[in-house]
RNA sequence: GGCGCGUUCGUCUAGUGGUCUAGGACACCGCCCUCUCAAGGCGGAGAUCGCGGGUUCGAAUCCCGCACGCGCUACCA
């Protein structure tokens, strides 16, 4: 049987890191095998859909670079793949429960079972449907849907017992029915809940691989007993450790940034997420840490998932984030970079000019927004001597001589300067006046930013060319 | 409250009975490199393996109990 699995959230927003963890384990795990990853849109709660967040979700993934085999807009055998278009589906299996008898119909109104539930955890029970309209006769039945009252569907529970599952991560869970709600599987909307969507649409998308949050462990009982009612064969579970924020509770808003649009929007690579990301509750087994995508495919395994849940760190991300940019195709990264340039109004007309400050700032960037708070030196046309040191450097008596030569060298150039010839002519400087090091490159650093220290200077150089450093350096020669 | 899952440096983790006086990475500190700032290289500090009992010649690794954390307990997913 061929591998399946799936990545099934609900549009109600942003892509989370979590939720792109889970559709990353998913797409691993599949492409690992050879098999399929789709793409599934669970909108069966619709109070919470948010106009965009499917279009939203699939650029999202796309970005990540974690491409779908079947899915909405997409298509595929098995679709649709959108819950909200599957209707008739769940109908068709929900009375099919009834016919069964693993199923029935409950009138209960949601304030009798809010009322219900509240006396219960009041007397310090669990609260659990109290199985009113379980008990009720085949002909109150009929009654009541002749009289149009507004129903539910639930599921029966089975009295006692308990059942044992294998989860990959996990290995064997046990609950106990006893602990377990007759819990609504059609809601009086017509729409399925999750239990019910989950369950169907598994089987007729063929999921082999059932891979989520651990959130849904809990309830993987129920899913597993619809199964059996249904008499479809059951997926493998794996139930994935939770996202963290750094006070170990369920990562959310409020303790920084959670959606994966929010880092893009910052500025960090996709491949950089994707590989952190990665690494939050598995790892090769041994001390690599950079991976490309395809090599996550290649490794990736359950078995070195880990069970306990993980904090996002955002220090190490950003580490992680720097090294990318540092080894980053340089033409994408600029390209990358100019949106962040041209929103702080900076002049970005020149892509090779942009390419040089790229290039010159990126060890720095943990991300590229930061680009803005390294760049003024390459735009800022007044020179001012930013301290005592400076003034120093240029008081110096070799100070003179280095800035005569130096205009005399680019003088006598009969192209514009670059990196190289700036460091040949550093070089013959040297040679010909024995003035090096500090004593050469600082003035000629602080003449032309008014700093003791920035970017490389054969950068800087190459990025102001001969005029700008003419006049510049003359400036300072005059005085 | 009930049930479930989890627990190795601050963080991500390696570790599946002896090679663990517990390894790597981030962050932190120092040194080197260097015109500067970064980057990079090298090194340092940092974990009584949640606690208590067992089993065993020997336990981070197996068993039991406890504690703590998290999740679930909806006509939300």
């Amino acid at each position: 049987m061929s591998v399946r699995t799936r990545f099934a959230p609900s549009p109600t927003g942003f892509l989370h890191v979590g939720g792109l963890r889970t559709a990353l384990y998913n797409y691993l795990f599949a492409k690992k095998h050879n098999g399929q990853f789709i793409l599934r849109i669970e909108d069966t709660d619709q109070t919470r859909i948010v106009p965009g967040a499917v279009e939203n979700l699939i650029e999202t993934l796309k970005w990540a670079g974690i491409e779908f085999d079947e899915g909405p807009i997409k298509g595929g055998p098995y679709g649709p793949y959108i819950q909200s278009q599957r209707l008739e589906l769940y109908h068709k299996h929900a009375l099919e429960l009834i016919e069964k008898g693993h199923a029935y119909y409950c009138f209960c109104t949601p304030e009798r079972l809010e009322k219900m539930r509240q006396e219960q955890i009041k007397s310090g029970q669990a609260p659990k449907y109290d199985g009113t309209c379980r008990r009720l006769t085949p002909e109150e039945v009929k009654k009541k849907l002749d009289e149009g009252i507004p129903k539910t569907i639930r599921m029966k529970i089975p009295e006692w017992g308990e059942i044992t599952f294998n989860d990959l991560i996990r290995g064997d869970v046990t609950i106990n029915f006893k602990v377990l709600d007759d819990q609504i599987i059609l809601k009086s909307d017509g729409f399925p809940t999750y239990h019910l969507a989950v369950v169907v649409d598994d089987h007729y998308m063929k999921i082999s691989h059932v891979i989520r949050g651990e959130e849904w462990l809990p309830s993987t009982p129920k899913h597993i007993l619809l199964y059996e009612y249904l008499n479809w064969e059951k997926p493998q579970f794996a139930h994935l450790p939770l996202l963290l924020n750094p006070d170990r509770t369920k990562l959310s808003k409020r303790q920084g940034d959670v959606a994966v649009e929010d880092y893009r929007a910052k500025g960090y690579l996709p491949e950089a997420v994707v590989n952190f990301i990665a690494l939050l509750g598995w790892n090769p087994g041994d001390e690599r840490e950079f991976f490309t995508i395809e090599e996550l495919i290649k490794e990736f395994s359950l078995e070195r998932v880990n069970k306990a849940g993980a904090i996002f760190d955002i220090k190490k991300l950003n580490w992680m984030n720097s090294h990318y940019i540092k080894n980053y195709d340089l033409d994408k990264l600029t390209q990358l970079a100019i949106p962040f340039l041209k929103e702080k109004g900076y002049d970005v007309s020149n892509f090779q000019k942009v390419k040089i400050i790229v290039e010159a700032v990126r060890t720095h960037l943990e991300y590229l927004a930061q680009i803005v708070d390294y760049v003024d030196v390459f735009f800022n046309d007044e020179i001012r001597l930013e301290n005592g040191e400076a003034q120093e450097m240029l008081n110096l008596s070799t100070t003179k001589i280095v800035f005569e030569k130096f205009i005399n060298k680019i003088e006598n150039l009969d192209t514009e300067i670059d990196r190289e010839k700036f460091k040949q002519i550093a070089k013959e400087i040297q040679s010909e006046t024995g003035i090096k090091g500090k004593n050469l490159f600082m003035p000629i650093r602080i003449a032309l930013t008014g700093k003791t220290h920035g970017p490389e200077l054969p950068l800087l150089v190459e990025f102001f060319g001969k005029e700008k450093i003419k006049q510049r350096i003359g400036k300072f020669l005059k005085v």
